[in-house]
DNA sequence: TCCAGTCCTATACAAACGTCTAGCAACTTA
DNA sequence: TAAGTTGCTAGACGTTTGTATAGGACTGGA
């Protein structure tokens, strides 16, 4: 196939379904594991089933298990997977920013995967967690510089509070889509995210003497 | 239980864990319903077993199907129950807006209950987003009157990605934990979140000239 | 006293699940 | 050619799950 390559570099043998290369032309491993991160994504770690998992990926169970082992074992090694693709993501975007709505688009399967892992309880999607909150605290910081005030809490602890609220966006993309009359995943939706939540991150909710009246309530513990 | 009541007035006959009234004097219908409350929460509704909340209640699975049918029409039925004492909660605070602490301390039970739900693609709990987004649009409807520049996206867009954001904090509660150092329901975790929200709700996390050159990316479809 | 209804337990049942074993076919290596 | 390794399927096993049934204990009214 010797199409335009609409694949940016930084994404160079990266996520899979969206890539030229067919679904069809993997190994059985590798569709196992790509079948394995759609049904984890989708339907969560408990409803997603050895078998249908292999159905997807076009094997029998027993393949399934002699390839990786345990139900738990394919979730880590899909877990170590998604932690990998997101590192050498992060590594193309920092030596090349300029592609980032496409890359938003193609990593876009990946942050579901982790938004719902991190849900679920997945034992070794907790540094990811933290890796993301590290790159949060790193670009609030920029914010903190041009501010006269001093905070009131830690710039860590905000940077917790947002990186979880932007993984909630994924997590209720059923009702988010139905809210807002179009697929949150779809282009139309997309867009209507990305421009939103750059208003919301540009502007201030609420007045600042409200809040500080409202945090005056907070400073000692209540009786 | 002669003691001081500590329960506000607002919450008259809500909760149950939390108040005077102990868990072994209630019917067994509720004590069914509480601990389904609180497996559904803790768990999700797929981990959480018939037998396990039986257990919880004190009383056998039989009992349970007795009760409620089947294990869909048990949280259904939590979720009417839950959808109630929102309402209540919220007519209350309407009422008398004086002890917010205090009621969000013990509305947060049926918060976690609610946020767990809606990650689970519950299928009666969509209107309760719908009325959270509602609740937020208006309190955003405050923000937006004093402001000098029009919001790139419509205010009920906003509203649904403020209410998905808020409610990924308890969802990630593990994590958030983890990364705070504290027990995010603990009185302290409580005080720190509440505070690092109300930092971040009043001010501006990235700079507006850089929004809305970001923004312009997104006018128009990339091609 | 009898009877009907309610509350409750114990046990059984069918389905679905993760896991395991046996075995076949193709390819590689000695 | 023989033996060993790898990729793969089919089927069975034991457990857990939601659900169903039979029956006991208690209560209130006729």
């Amino acid at each position: 196939m010797s199409a335009r390559r609409t694949t940016p570099p930084v994404l160079e043998g990266l996520s899979i379904r969206e890539r030229s290369v067919a679904f069809e032309d993997l190994t059985a491993r590798a569709r196992i594991r790509e079948a394995a991160l759609e049904h984890f994504a989708r339907e969560g770690y408990d409803r997603a089933t050895i078998r249908a998992i292999a159905k997807t990926a076009g094997v029998s169970a027993g393949l399934l298990r002699h390839h990786y082992g345990s139900k738990e074992d394919l979730r880590e090694a899909c877990d170590h997977y998604v932690f990998e693709m997101l590192h050498r993501v992060n590594a193309g975007l920092l030596a090349d920013p300029g592609t980032t709505a496409q890359t938003r688009q193609m990593s876009k399967p990946f942050g579901t995967y982790v938004a719902r892992s991190l849900a679920d309880g997945s034992p070794t999607v907790g540094p990811i967690f933290d890796e993301l909150v590290t790159m949060t605290e790193a670009w609030l910081a920029r914010a903190d510089d041009s501010r006269t005030d001093t905070p009131i809490v830690d710039r860590r602890v905000r940077a917790v509070l947002v990186t979880a609220m932007k993984i909630g966006i994924p997590l209720l993309h059923e009702h988010v889509s139905r809210s807002l009359g179009t697929d949150m995943f779809g282009p139309e939706g997309d867009r209507l995210i990305a421009l939103g939540l750059l208003d919301i991150y540009s502007h201030a909710l609420i007045d600042d003497d409200v809040a500080t009246s409202a945090a005056a309530g907070y400073e000692e513990p209540q009786r």
